[in-house]
DNA sequence: CTGTGTCAACTAACATGTTAGCATTCCAAA
DNA sequence: TTTGGAATGCTAACATGTTAGTTGACACAG
């Protein structure tokens, strides 16, 4: 296998590693993933891990360990004995992660529909109250913090932790991919609506409902996607 | 948090990792996933890593790097500047294996159902008369064989290669369990017709009925480990 | 007998030296 | 011009030395 350049910058763009708590190698994991997700180290860039161990001033041990992490969740590619790239995206897997997190949410939110309490469903109105607040400010990214916690909370409310971990891994590819999408006008009404039913679903203690109107809302991200393999086909591969 | 010696071996029955190919450390990752699925080394070893690589005859760099990974599997648990040791059981993780494995597996199972084709169909009928020569057979490790086989064709069949790997994971724990099991006369007969059941629906391209067979087979086994919790309390936490 | 503080032994985490495999380059021969 | 192969420079993988934090035993005071 082979590691074709594509470009080779003296410097990359790293958040400071200064501010961020725990071991060594959870910070460089931290950023590195952040820089990827960020689209700051752009698929198919080469990860030099002495110019990134220089750069963080740190030595080879924790820089492979978080790379090494990385390569687990699928972000980087490892190349034995060669070298090691950010992944480049692929159309199968980012719908092969949209496929996993569908399964697991709709599995959720129909357990949460069906053994819901009081409490937590107030939880999940005041967090659509929230939304509604974003959307009447035009705050954009507060509406997008507010859609993510809502996902979390349908997640914690199973009691199982390791759902939202998962779930969130599968949706990696999905959620990088997202970077490249201009916020269409208009979508986060779209979006709190299909909020309001499926939030309506758990307060009936509807897990059908809640499953269909679930599944409505996350497949329209994939969609959106699909363009993406035309007009960059240079981040796919 | 502390780590009570609750036994150390001077010996540690470990598979040679000579017969195994690939890189040191997957070898080691091998053979210590191997020991403990096999419960040779049980809930609660405490693993000195130094032992295990003057055992192995490798440096602490791939015991380092396997255990690590064992960790991110949840196989083993490792105390900052302190020590590893293989994880108990916790009923609510296998529960949470369980439930993470249905939600994939009745999505999976459903996909196929609707959209299987004529080979894949006849690939897994050929399957089911395998387990039915298992059965007649009495050969039980090649019903288990056959039966584990029959689940990674349904995964495969979905064109997601991760799903398979994913669904492992999460029955990690189940499987580990599962070893402390006695093995129940008949059960072996029920299962096959609950596989017969299984197909049909893939073969009527019904995914509903799919889904609903493949929710009573997976339901089984956990209900069976349950009373585990009382007979040996001390391998959970 | 009980609680407390010191200390020794152990560990993970980190740093760094070494080895070996792969890819690219470039030059020479056909 | 093309091909093939030796040399070079890169890398991951592995080995090993160093550091610092935690545990747990033991002595000692209350």
């Amino acid at each position: 296998m082979s590691l074709p350049n594509e470009q080779d910058p003296d410097e990359i763009a790293l958040p400071d590693i200064g501010k961020l708590t725990g071991s060594l190698a959870q910070r460089v994991y931290e950023a590195l993933r952040t820089a990827i997700l960020a689209m700051d180290l752009p698929p198919g860039t080469i990860l030099r891990k002495q110019l990134i161990c220089e750069q963080l001033g740190v030595s080879r041990s924790p820089v492979t360990e978080a790379i090494t992490r990385l390569a687990g969740e699928g972000l980087v590619e490892v190349v034995p004995q060669s070298g090691s790239r950010v992944t480049k995206f692929s159309m199968s897997e980012i719908h092969e992660g949209a496929f996993l997190r569908e399964a697991i949410e709709l599995a959720a939110v129909a357990k949460v529909a069906a053994e819901r309490t009081e409490e937590q469903l107030s939880e999940l109105t005041r967090n659509l109250r929230l939304q509604a607040l974003c959307l009447e400010d035009n705050d954009e990214a507060g509406f997008y913090r507010e859609d993510q916690r809502m996902h979390e909370l349908i997640f914690s409310f199973t009691g199982y932790p390791k759902l939202n971990t998962l779930a969130a891994a599968g949706w990696l590819q999905v959620n990088r991919a997202r970077q490249l999408l201009l916020p269409i006008r208009g979508r986060a009404q779209e979006a709190y609506e299909e909020h309001k039913v499926i939030i309506e679903a758990i307060r009936a203690r509807d897990p059908e409902k809640a499953r269909r109107a679930m599944r409505k809302h996350l497949s329209r991200l994939v969609t959106r996607l699909e363009p993406l393999i035309e007009s960059r086909p240079d981040l796919f591969d």
